[in-house]
RNA sequence: GCCCGGGUGGUGAAAUUGGUAGACACAAGGGAUUUAAAAUCCCUCGCGCGUAAGCGUGUGCCGGUUCAAGUCCGGCCCCGGGCACCA
């Protein structure tokens, strides 16, 4: 009997996950196996998980996440190939904030406490990380780069300074982020929070979106949703920029631009409506206090987004012209709540009859509708209910009626071009991406401004600007803006001014993952390490990054590759999107109605026969409570269930196997307790089942070249169908549930088996082994130890993942399914090699199938080899 | 409004290329073991009829294609998520 860590599997009644896993976890962290480096030998898999931000403790969402990527990373360890599996922590953001004013401490100090916790969470969990390459976003060695590279950015004008809009506190005279704004009040003052425009930083990402949009089709290994998703996001269009000449100059302006993708409807254009940010609008407003008020109107109602769609079309006319480019005719100048001045060039010209907003706004202000698209064939319309807005033959439009959307597109686009007056035009929806924070914990922007006030990047050698971390948090102020010492500098001698404001922490975000695989002090990253590892082979988080951290990273790899840092166009070859963790939710309302969630934890339920949950009261109390379902684990919710009390109470192993187990990965996962312990019966058996074998004692018989019994090559077939199956659903599907049922029926199998000799224990033995193998990703721990009781001399964590034997899956015979118009009557076993005919003849003649075909004739007769025989009869 | 998912037993789910619907689990019920309980093991388990063999029926609803449909096509209903005045 082999003994690993004083642990024997002897002790066959108790499966103690306590008394295993953390001397397994000991073991692995002394041989270092899950150290992964360069290996030019070696087939490199490179596997990575969405780090986590270091809120405090592991939720079930980190559990599930992590638990994926380790299942992946130790399948391919076995696989034979060179994993790297890192991990580290998101460590810039505003909770850390938050946290520290309530916990009087600095955010520094508080975040990494919590990494050191987390870390023994995950350790506890028994993942295989390379912690040599752990890295946290908060260290000067990962930021500085960052900044470094910022700089870069800056020299290649990829970098600018805008206005933009930030929620102002007047009362805490500070901006707020949009989780510190309360139904449109400040979350310290209470004050009605404000828009103010500040000068910002942007980086041009707009310059990349026709590449982010084609390369989309080079991630066959993304979720079509995702790539959806972001295909909306850059939302390219093509239409036609349309010059309209102002009847007399104003503002400096000639013509008024607009773009629109409907060039085909020009005709149908009778005024033209600006953005009410729009220059010539807010010139004209200097002179025109009810412009003014509308103007400023506008400004204010950037209120919720949803109420955005619902919002009354409203407007003022401008008393200004301009001519119809092709008519000549003058046209109305509009100012308009729902044009926007970032879209296109703030202007649009109005199609009431084909636009549905133009038409809602002309309708309520007594503007011209005219009609200059044909209905579709089976179509009707009437203007007076609403516009159309089908693409069909053109109508009451000079030499081009008749002319369908394409033809008519191009000879209008044409003719305004021969005239000067316009041309084809392609738009994105996607807008720069604003990288500035006015918060205190994140990366200080490394500008200055000098004496002139002009706007510096910081020289390479005095970088990194350094954040100090020893501070004390007011709750309004960024210390770094507070104390105005700080941001006094030089820049090539003279007296400069540092920028105050910080990075947004997508920016850390978006490149960690190079990081993770290569990490020299002299520099960003070393293209050789970085370009055997990258791209990353397997990417794992969740599906709420969909657009923003996955298209900034993107973006981000793309200015690296553009920077020679790395040669890949793409950073992540297959990606993975979790579902949520849902858990049982209960709540009851108090006497101001405010509604008081109560963990489960804290309450007696009752359930029906049918398991159903009937009713709920406080332990306590007594209070009775309110069942809301299976929602998302959530704080607020007070729905969460903890990954350490769970781990205390079953181990790390069988927290793994459920959360693997209970649904596909991409899938939502219900947290039940029940099912939990089913899992935890599942591994007891195996550990039953193997130490028992064990404990007959092991086998050396050779299994080549023996002739075995039809019982033997039965369970041999199981054993190696079992081996293809689950290598497909772990590898090809990824569903690792269906994995785990398979492991499940082979040990089902293998506990029906009675081994009654050596061949037998020989053919079982493979069974056991092979168990035991494909076990190991999602349960490592246990596994370890049912290895070495099986007598195994190689690291069962890079022992070669079980392979089919195609001679064991032949079948002498087949189950064949036996139909009569297309009902199954009946089952029927033949020998494998039976021929067509003879089989026809067998399923015609059993009892069954006679009795519904006796007073019919056959018409014809299908043939499924191997598999199913369907009479047609009537 | 637009774009994605999804709807299968009491529950989580499975059915991979159109070929036995409900694998594997959880819960429930029955039994064995036990002084008793826990643990463990065995049996039953979509619905209706039937002692059973078996028959009928069944994958949100209506229709279609096919020898055969959870799977494909058309129309509709419901649930979840994302985007949301993008001209």
């Amino acid at each position: 009997m082999s003994k690993t860590n004083g642990m024997s599997v002897k002790d066959v009644s108790d499966y103690a996950p306590k008394d295993i896993e953390a001397s397994v976890q000991a073991k692995w962290a002394t041989d270092g196996i899950y150290h992964a480096d360069v290996n030019e030998n070696k087939e490199k898999f490179y596997c990575l998980s969405m780090f986590p931000y270091p809120s405090g403790r592991l939720h079930m969402g980190h559990v599930r996440n992590y638990t994926i990527g380790d299942v992946i990373s130790r399948y391919q360890r076995m696989q034979g190939k060179n994993v790297l599996q890192p991990i580290g922590w998101d460590a810039f953001g505003l909770p850390a904030e938050n946290a520290a004013i309530e916990n009087k401490t600095a955010p520094a100090h508080w975040t990494r406490k919590n990494i050191d916790y987390m870390k023994k969470q995950l350790n506890s969990l028994g993942f295989g990380y390379d912690w040599r390459r752990e890295l946290a976003t908060c260290d000067v060695e990962y930021y500085r780069w960052e900044q470094w590279f910022f700089t870069r950015l800056y020299e290649k004008g990829l970098v600018y300074k805008k206005m933009a809009t930030v929620n102002w506190d007047p009362i805490d005279q500070t901006v707020l982020a949009n989780e510190q704004v309360i139904d449109g009040k400040g979350w310290r003052s209470g004050a009605v929070v404000e828009q103010r425009e500040i000068p910002q930083w942007f980086i041009k990402i707009t310059a990349y979106a026709e590449e982010l949009l084609t390369e989309l089709e080079d991630l066959s290994g993304w979720p079509n949703q995702v790539k959806l998703a972001q295909k909306n996001w850059i939302g390219k269009s093509t239409g036609a920029n349309i010059r309209f000449a102002l009847d007399e100059p104003i503002a400096g302006f000639e013509h008024l631009e607009v773009y629109t993708t409907r060039p085909d409807t020009l005709f149908g254009a009778t005024y033209l409506a600006l953005s009410p940010q729009h220059p010539i609008c807010l010139t004209l407003a200097e002179k025109n206090q009810a412009l003014a008020d509308f103007v400023a109107t506008c400004k204010q109602a950037k209120t919720s987004e949803a109420d955005l769609a619902t919002m009354e079309k409203l407007g003022k006319a401008l008393s200004i012209n301009v001519i119809h480019p092709l008519t000549k005719e003058l046209m109305p100048v509009w100012s308009a709540n729902f044009v926007l001045m970032d879209y296109g060039s703030g202007a649009v010209m109005s199609v009431p009859a084909h636009d549905q907003r133009d038409w809602e706004f002309a309708t309520k202000y007594g503007l011209e509708i005219k009609q200059v698209i044909a209905a579709k064939e089976g179509d009707d319309y009437d203007l007076s209910t609403g516009a159309y807005s089908e693409k069909s033959t053109l109508i009451n439009s000079e030499q081009y009626s008749g002319l369908t959307f394409d033809d008519a597109f191009d000879a209008i686009v044409t003719a305004l071009e021969t005239q000067s007056a316009g041309e084809k035009s392609t738009n994105y929806r996607l807008r720069d991406w604003g990288v500035s924070r006015q918060r205190y914990w994140g990366a200080p922007i490394p500008i200055v401004h000098d004496e002139n006030g002009d706007t510096q990047a910081v020289n390479a050698n005095e970088l990194p600007v350094i954040l100090p971390e020893d501070v004390v948090m007011d709750g309004v102020q960024s210390p770094i803006k507070s104390d105005k010492s700080w941001a006094q500098t030089t820049h090539n001698g003279a007296p400069a001014t540092r920028e105050t404001d910080t990075f947004d922490t997508f920016m850390e975000s978006s490149w960690y993952y190079a990081r993770y695989t290569s990490s020299p002090d002299d520099a960003m990253l070393d293209p050789d390490e970085a370009n055997y590892w990258l791209p990353a082979d397997q990417y794992i988080g969740g599906i709420e990054h969909a657009t923003l951290h996955l298209l900034y990273a993107r973006f981000f790899h793309k200015l690296l590759r553009d920077e020679g840092l790395v040669n890949s166009n793409e950073p992540f070859k297959r990606l993975l999107c979790q579902g949520m963790v849902l858990s049982n939710a209960f709540f009851y309302k108090n006497e101001s109605g405010k509604e008081i969630w109560v963990n489960t934890t804290d309450l007696d339920i009752t359930r029906d026969e049918n398991g159903r949950i009937t009713s709920a009261q406080i332990k306590d109390t007594g209070q009775v409570v309110e069942y809301a379902g299976m929602i998302k684990m959530s704080k607020s919710k007070n729905n969460g269930v903890d990954p350490q009390t769970m781990i205390d109470t079953y181990g790390a192993d069988t927290i793994r196997l459920y959360t693997m187990f209970a649904s596909p990965p991409d899938q939502d996962l219900e947290w039940t307790e029940t099912a939990v312990e089913g899992a935890n019966r599942f591994l007891k058996r195996v550990w039953r089942l193997t130490s028992d074998f064990v404990a007959l004692g092991l086998s050396d018989t050779p299994l080549h070249g023996v002739t075995l019994s039809k019982e033997q090559k039965a369970l041999r077939r199981v054993i190696h169908d079992k081996i293809s199956k689950i290598t497909d659903d772990i590898e090809r599907r990824q569903t690792f549930n269906t994995a785990i049922a398979k492991l499940m029926e082979l040990l089902n199998t293998l506990q029906k088996f009675h081994i009654r000799n050596d061949t037998d224990k020989a053919v079982y033995q493979e069974g056991v082994i092979a168990l035991v193998k494909m076990l190991n990703p999602i349960t490592p721990h246990i596994c370890e130890v049912l290895w070495k009781a099986l007598g195994q001399e190689q690291e069962l964590q890079t022992a070669p993942w079980p392979i089919a034997d195609a001679s064991a899956l032949v079948e002498d015979e087949k189950l064949i399914i036996v139909q009569v118009n297309g009902k199954v009557r009946s089952k029927v076993t033949v020998p494998a090699d039976i021929d067509k005919q003879a089989l026809e003849e067998m399923a015609v003649s059993q009892e069954n199938v006679q009795a519904f075909i006796t007073d019919k004739t056959i018409r014809k007769v299908i043939v499924v080899p191997g598999k199913l025989v369907n009479i047609v009869a009537n």
